[in-house]
DNA sequence: TATTGTGAAGTGGTTCACAGCT
DNA sequence: AGCTGTGAACCACTTCACAATA
């Protein structure tokens, strides 16, 4: 089996994270009322060189006017479609604790196409809790729920040891890629796509950053 | 063993980061009472090759011994001495939101040498109430109260509106690193390092890997 | 035999510089 | 003139391959 998936190039994945950036830069642009940006300005918003964006955006078509700029709102619906945020996510959340809340529904995450269907526990003592307007719900019902409707996005949320087991049952229900709130890195099998968002691995690079540019 | 500051060539934030993950494996098979553990089993842990664990480490000396592997516990001292981990750090968060209560004393931090000090809140809904264990203080006073205490690492956990004033706040109060969770890029001064956590980015990016490796 | 330490080669993302439009 | 689009140069991180060592 010699297939490399994609034929065309492999995009970058600093590139999507720098789009989305880009986007939330662009609605609030639209939400003034510009009508063109230069990628000067972009760049600033996504902490990157106009090049970097120029090349960025290239990689996808020629969006902009050479001489005048990107256009807000064409370019804002164009980075939408292609971070795939068009059509709607089903999201569940695994673990109803302080990150798991922050994932809760409510906090904005369906106006970007986000929707959190359900947020499950392993713990009885917060089963049957509120959380953002959800009833928290048993993880044992997970693998039914999901059987019945399938969730493309599943949400990590547990403490480290049972963040990997979490991560099995997400993925044999179906998700097709995960959140991990877990400070432990998870194995899923190729196909399945993880993002990590680990506080505690953060604070740490900011303490190496501390100690190495201690010198002024 | 010439191998030390002599040569200060940068270290990868790469390196940095699966450090941190490194260290939390080591301390887990600490525990397990192992005594040695061989590149392959860490690099399992920090999701990479056996090669690039042995030069993530090599880069700071030589920890292990050819034939046999990496001392568990001499080796999880080192890399908390070179994350910085073995000096305590103060930390303040301002912004009392879901995502800044996960940094909320309580979670673990100060076993891992972070103390956090105070928590500071823009809402006066806010200010006054309890967050794990410390009174959310108005963030009126945070230049007052850092002048008598510095802090090192200040959490910019407010609304994205908010974001960039409070990272000048904080960095104008002389914190040297911020830990930033508004889906915004901060701009700073250099000298003052950066990390960002930012869920919605993370989601777009789950978004966008559907999209394009949707393939099962 | 097992495993580290490391120069060398490879890969891929970033920056440069300028041609091409407006 | 101003700004985009992009091949090419550049640079940094990763992988390879093997000598060194237990």
């Amino acid at each position: 089996m010699i297939h490399k998936a994609t034929r065309s190039r492999r995009v970058a994945p600093s590139t999507v994270r720098r789009l989305s950036l880009y986007l939330g830069f662009l609605e609030q642009r639209r939400q003034d009322g510009a009508a063109t940006v230069p990628s000067r300005a972009l760049a600033e918003a996504g902490g990157a060189t106009p090049a970097q964006v120029r090349k960025d955006l290239s990689f996808f078509g020629s969006f902009g006017r050479r001489g005048v700029g990107y256009p807000v709102a064409p370019l804002a619906e164009r980075v939408r479609a292609i971070l795939g945020l068009d059509r709607g996510h089903r999201v569940v959340v695994v673990g109803a604790g302080p990150l798991g809340a922050a994932l809760a529904p409510g906090a904005g995450w369906r106006e970007r196409g986000f929707e959190v269907a359900a947020v499950y526990d392993l713990d009885p003592a917060r089963i049957g809790t509120a959380q953002g307007g959800l009833v928290v719900r048993d993880a044992a019902r997970l693998e039914a729920d999901l059987a019945g409707r399938p969730a493309d996005i599943g949400v990590v949320g547990v403490p480290v040891e049972a963040a990997q087991g979490v991560a099995d049952r997400l993925v044999r229900a179906g998700v097709r890629a995960l959140l991990n709130l877990a400070p432990v890195h998870l194995d899923v099998p190729s196909g399945v796509a993880v993002t990590q968002v680990n506080l505690a691995l953060e604070l740490d690079a900011l303490a190496f950053a501390i100690r190495a540019g201690g010198r002024k």
